[in-house]
DNA sequence: TGCTGACATATTGTCCGACAATATGTCAAT
DNA sequence: ATTGACATATTGTCGGACAATATGTCAGCA
């Protein structure tokens, strides 16, 4: 028996999407660096014989994932996507599976530990100072709780840029996004400031002594708090995040 | 003295960023659920009283990130952002970051073995199975590289998916994305075949059995392997991944 | 010289209208 | 019930147009 012939859908792709993926490959790989400024929307429709339109559809497709920015709200320039950008499209993404506390959580468990190890490998003395900074600010604004979120996400942010590690940098980036957010909650209703303070202060001392052990042990010391504070407030551990 | 007043740069944004946040927020707010239809463009265009350009570029900017997708290449649908295109907007970043291979294996040692972990906890029978079938394939294909490689591949993303845990499915998306694929010149230069599947079997064998601790400590087992398979092939442990 | 202001130019954001290709729905004919 | 013809709806693409704004140029003036 003659099996019958299979086509397959030939799937022919929107103009816009083929300028898109021409301009991001083009990018990519390098043949337009970071920082460059691309040509005029006029000129690539030129060059790809399309409308301006069609170029425009193309370029908003790589806007909102950071690839393209623009350097003064006039001329587009190739930026390397800033973790705010990733954060904010992964964010969107765990918003719509209605992602758990938990779940952040447990990423957050097998992210920041990791952070704070390597961070001991490798961070300079000026990224120490910057913690150091950031310790002495935490206790001066321990009772206002806006400020001692700020400087909490801050603070795991320091410890991450750290490691100099871009990857790990995009990584944990949805977490800045909803995760010490949520954590907002805990601080409004527990005050936890100390607690708070003095793990900051034992993963700083184990950075600085190169201690990774001690480190990675304080991080999930930390970790576990915000559970228990999330816990203990009854602030929907097992509930979907919210943005 | 009189404080200089500050009037701080007005940020106006133009018209198909607002439409697109205004979309935005509504499919994440719950207003449209996924799987809905969106109104035609003409509709859109109407009810936020700019033209069908402006509407489209707004769309394009929700498009990249896999918020909107289309049912039928014809009538826009919201679509909850698979794994996929979260891995391809946040890899098109680590790309333009120059990360490299290590900087992508220590984030996968923070998250596989957790991902190992955490499946002992909540995997399904039929997810047990679906690993099993995975086993018996990759001894089957073992000769194989591109087909190794792919099963290689399956069976990380089903242990993750055993977890229930989206935010970590998300997370390590771009390791789909970059980091096993890099795998693949390992396995085309040294045919560790073997002894991926002996890791294998013990990684499933630890999920049937419900034990964390060797799930885990063989998921890292895994992974140092990688590592050690780059490094003895000479493939740039130290140099960035490439798309 | 060095600064200011007027002017032309370039570029983006937005609008309008148009058409082709394609999917969907309807209805008659078989 | 299936088929085919036809009208309709929707998207993809095109072309042109204009306002707002940034940039560059250049004369004029202290």
């Amino acid at each position: 028996m003659a099996q019958p012939v299979n086509f397959g859908p030939l799937a022919q792709q929107p103009a816009y999407r083929l300028v898109s993926e021409k301009i991001r490959h083009a990018i990519i790989s390098g043949e337009i660096e970071a920082g460059e400024l691309l040509p005029t929307e006029t000129d690539l429709a030129e060059q790809f014989g399309v409308t301006r339109s069609t170029v425009r559809e193309a370029i908003r497709l790589l806007e909102h994932v950071g690839i393209l920015g623009r350097a003064d709200r006039k001329r587009l320039v190739v930026t390397r996507p800033c973790t705010e950008a990733v954060g904010r499209s992964v964010s969107s993404a765990m918003l719509m599976h209605q992602v758990t506390f938990e779940e952040l959580w447990q990423v957050a468990m097998g992210l920041e530990p990791l952070a704070g190890k390597l961070a001991c490998l490798s961070a300079t003395d000026a990224e120490k100072q910057l913690l150091a900074d950031n310790l002495v600010r935490t206790r001066e604004v321990m009772a206002d709780h806006d400020a001692l979120l700020e400087a909490e996400i801050d603070f795991h942010n320091l410890v991450a840029q750290a490691t100099h590690n871009s990857a790990l940098l995009l990584a944990r980036a949805p977490l800045n996004e909803l995760f010490y957010p949520a954590w907002g909650a805990v601080i409004r209703a527990l005050s936890p400031g100390e607690r708070i303070l003095v793990a900051h202060q034992h993963i700083y001392d184990a950075i600085c002594a190169g201690d990774q052990g001690k480190a990675e042990e304080w991080m999930e010391k930390h970790m576990r708090d915000f559970r228990r504070g999330i816990e203990m407030g009854n602030l929907g551990f097992d509930q979907p995040v919210q943005g």
